[in-house]
DNA sequence: CCAATGTATCTCAGTACTAAGACAACTGGG
DNA sequence: CCCAGTTGTCTTAGTACTGAGATACATTGG
């Protein structure tokens, strides 16, 4: 069964034979996949009023583990978007109650972002139909298939630098 | 070698282990991965004045042959946006002289977009070194490795119907 | 102890997108 | 032939982001 971008690799073999396209086998088909999946989990998100912005943090924090804090700082390692990003994420989350920023106690710069009951119960609520939802969109495929996808996407984060927490760009 | 993923799976074993979060190993590095790739396309794009908006658009218009002119529902249907980012992506290279937007002929509704002299010689340019850096990200994988991924990637997106044109969103 | 440098967070202008819908031009069944 | 419904393109308001830089606090070497 043939997918967009194989069209789109037979229509570059016959205008640009000289060339050879066939990394887009690869990057083409992650930039698509990306997205579809994206849709996808967006509609789940969207059944809880969330997004994808929000859940990230959220989730992040649920992960950590009690006390369910973390600084801004600690949000934008996990996250791959930039300081100015995070910030305006907490906005809306403190806006809506789902967490709280209070000073750290250690550092004068620094804040502790809290999940709050709400927040909590709100990700703990959402994690399950997320789960399910990333389930059913990988449910074409066997377990073979899925190690292997999983072992070669390491390979490429590895390879990439994606090792430790950082943040949006690689330098 | 464990990469960012491998971490954010493990924090969720401690925090809920009543859930299965495996499906996180190939969304969460589908995710981080798109991004990591995008920033490196992104460089060898803004050596030649673009990004990747305008890539996509040059891109589309060169692959579908002489005389290098589709309508905008045709560059729809090839790009993953809404109808609304195509017609702002072609106002910005109309602006710069890449494309010309005419009348369509046959249908008074349409408009014909074609890539100038000055449009194909850009994307003609930036293709080699657009390929050169994808080349380049996908260096860690060896070519068993290479298509067990395009397999699996082909596989999903099959499964989500990306199979003939179609626009932004599935229904 | 202080000055220089580094770090944590936030602000803000600019950007490209989406969602919704306007509008004109097509199409097909009666 | 006509009109109801569809299609192709564009417009616009609203959104979340980036990149650049401001600010305040922390750290370090002399």
């Amino acid at each position: 069964m043939a997918d967009h971008v194989d069209r789109v690799v037979q229509q570059w073999g016959a205008e640009r034979p000289d060339l050879d396209v066939s990394p887009m086998e690869v990057i083409g088909r992650l930039k698509r996949l990306t997205r579809l999946v994206d849709a996808e989990l967006k509609r789940t998100f969207a059944e809880h009023d969330l997004d994808a912005a929000s859940f990230d943090v959220l989730a992040t924090l649920r992960r950590s583990g009690p006390p369910y804090r973390l600084t801004p700082t600690g949000l934008l390692q996990s996250s791959m978007v930039t300081s100015g990003a995070i910030s305006q994420r907490l906005d809306r989350l403190e806006a809506r109650g789902l967490v709280t920023r209070t000073p750290s106690g250690s550092d004068g710069r620094s804040r502790d972002v809290a999940l709050t009951p709400e927040g909590q119960a709100l990700i703990d609520r959402a994690l399950p139909d997320h789960l399910a939802t990333e389930h059913r969109v990988l449910a074409g495929l066997d377990e073979p298939q899925t190690e292997a996808l999983v072992e070669a996407l390491r390979t490429l984060l590895v390879h990439l630098g994606d090792t430790s927490a950082r943040g949006p760009a690689p330098e």
